[in-house]
DNA sequence: CCGCTAACGTAATCATACC
DNA sequence: GGTATGATTACGTTAGCGG
């Protein structure tokens, strides 16, 4: 399966990861709270939130993905990606927080407004990308710095720039 | 050493800016 | 309308903290 010049993972150690987080009790009770009022959170109540707690609203988000899984930690369930689940599971949020909406269409505070990268902040980005698609989190903080943009967005970044030219890379004539 | 789980990864999708 | 791309989801894996 090796044949010296795999692209691969294994030779290729990874960057250090953010330092793991640690709630204090009361923030683990405030998550808690949250997450029985709700499975999902709005970018507003997302924000909120972390302001409450004191933490990045990313670590908020986090939480979240993590603790929906079923049993909370994953292990078993063969189950195939189903597509229908995923969808499902959006509207529910969309449900969810249209409910309480009524006839406004403020789709505002559902989701992060998006970002605009420049072209500077993109060269940054795309020459970090060359040097290694997987940064860490001090490469992060570190492009964050020099870019202005934050550590969350650039992660974000790097996950859409190695699904869509890592690899199979289409850039259909461009 | 080991369990729990934050952090991280991929793939698909939703959503928006731009033409 | 179609393309490009940022943000969010489900689901699975990796790895750090603390017992």
């Amino acid at each position: 399966m090796e044949a010296g010049s795999n692209m691969g993972v294994s030779s290729l150690a990874r960057e250090s990861p953010r330092r793991k987080m640690v709630w204090q009790a009361w923030q683990e009770q405030a998550l808690l709270s949250a997450f029985s009022k709700s499975k999902y959170l709005s970018f507003a109540a997302r924000q909120d939130l972390a302001g409450q707690m004191g933490v990045p609203d990313s670590r908020i988000r986090v939480w979240f993905q993590n603790r929906r899984s079923p049993t909370g930690a994953v292990g078993h369930a063969p189950n195939r990606s189903t597509a229908g689940s995923r969808q499902l599971a959006s509207r529910q949020l969309q449900k969810e927080l249209g409910s309480r909406e009524q006839g406004g269409g403020m789709p505002s505070d559902h989701r992060q407004p998006r970002t605009r990268i420049t072209l500077p902040q993109s060269r940054i980005l795309l020459e970090a990308f060359e040097r290694n698609p997987r940064p860490g989190f001090a490469t992060r903080e570190e492009l964050a710095q020099r870019t202005g943009l934050p550590e969350d967005t650039i992660h974000i970044w790097f996950q859409n720039r190695r699904a869509r030219h890592t690899r199979r890379g289409r850039p259909t004539a461009q």
